[in-house]
DNA sequence: GTGGTTGACTTGCCGTGTCAACTGTCTAGC
DNA sequence: GCTAGACAGTTGACACGGCAAGTCAACCAC
């Protein structure tokens, strides 16, 4: 007896979306991690945690919301908040009103470096992915993230650009 | 005297598409390993390797040739074909015609391999990428990626997709 | 043909990420 | 209260990828 269907291939036309699709999604992050590496001596991932605490309320974040706004497990936070802590740039302290967390705060020193690093990396940004697509492109590429994101995120529950803290629109758009 | 032009500052629309395609962006290849690994025990890179080989004539490329189509740096390559070899999968060979090049070889399990694992993770693909967007979508996605592929890529030469061996048309669109 | 150069890998070392195990803190149930 | 569990975070062991240096074949130039 049968027990297994017929697996839905891809066909010819959806094997080179897929192809073309997946080469820019693997080269991507390659590029951006060589920009920042080069110009400002950090990874991708290591500036977007330093952004990410940047737009918050007193530059201060719990780990455990950080490493979901930044994309990346506890654990892989917690080392790159040991390494950026070494350089000085975020300080750890635990959070006074519930002992089990831990803040994660940007220090003047962090800002600095995140001031510093942004408008390269945005021109990067935009060099790479605003500039190359018209108006209509970039409406259309929005929903498609949104769709795969929600396949691809558990329970639905897709991370969420916080709200700029409105001391600082200075750099409210740093985000990456 | 001015040294800089003002940064091109991404405004709250364009943050907001920024932070939705880098979570996808980023989501996405995570989503695709995790199955990988969960059903087969391997990469999504080492799949990408063995199914390049799968498609290609001979079952054989040259190293160089496949780490372009797979997407990695030949060190990577180097290092994922001396584990697929230890699992008996792939084989090296130099090649008979100039002997700089080292010629991979997938071997009959290694084609077993593939066959086996690739039906999951295409209907992954399928999962994630297809089934969620429509057909208009679906071309945008590749207008889309092309244009990012090429400002991305160095001197334009992106990566293309082998003809698929019409003597292996079984899994010619086992590709991702 | 032989000395130098280039091209195609390979490898030693190191930084980074993950999994699993562990520590410390709070919350429930009794 | 006090113990059991659930959370939040850290850490040790290991896997993996990158860089730079090394190897080895091929192609000159003379």
């Amino acid at each position: 007896m049968e027990e297994k269907a017929e697996p839905r291939w891809l066909g010819r036309e959806e094997t080179e979306i897929w192809f073309t699709f997946g080469t820019m999604v693997t080269s991507l992050p390659d590029a951006l991690d060589a920009q920042l590496q080069r110009d400002a001596g950090i990874s991708f991932f290591e500036y977007q945690v330093m952004s990410m605490l940047s737009m918050s309320p007193q530059h201060t974040r719990r780990m455990s919301e950080l490493a979901a706004l930044a994309n990346g497990s506890l654990t892989r936070l917690s080392r790159t908040v040991d390494r950026l802590n070494k350089r000085g740039w975020i300080i750890r302290r635990p959070d006074p009103e519930n002992g089990r967390y831990t803040l994660a705060v940007l220090t003047d020193a962090g800002w600095d470096k995140v001031v510093a690093t942004a408008p390269a990396h945005v021109e990067e940004v935009r060099r790479a992915v605003f500039d190359p697509l018209t108006k209509a492109q970039l409406r259309q590429l929005r929903d498609i993230s949104t769709r795969i994101g929600r396949t691809v995120h558990p329970d639905g529950c897709l991370p969420t650009l916080p709200e700029p803290d409105p001391a600082e629109v200075a750099v409210r758009d740093t985000r990456p």
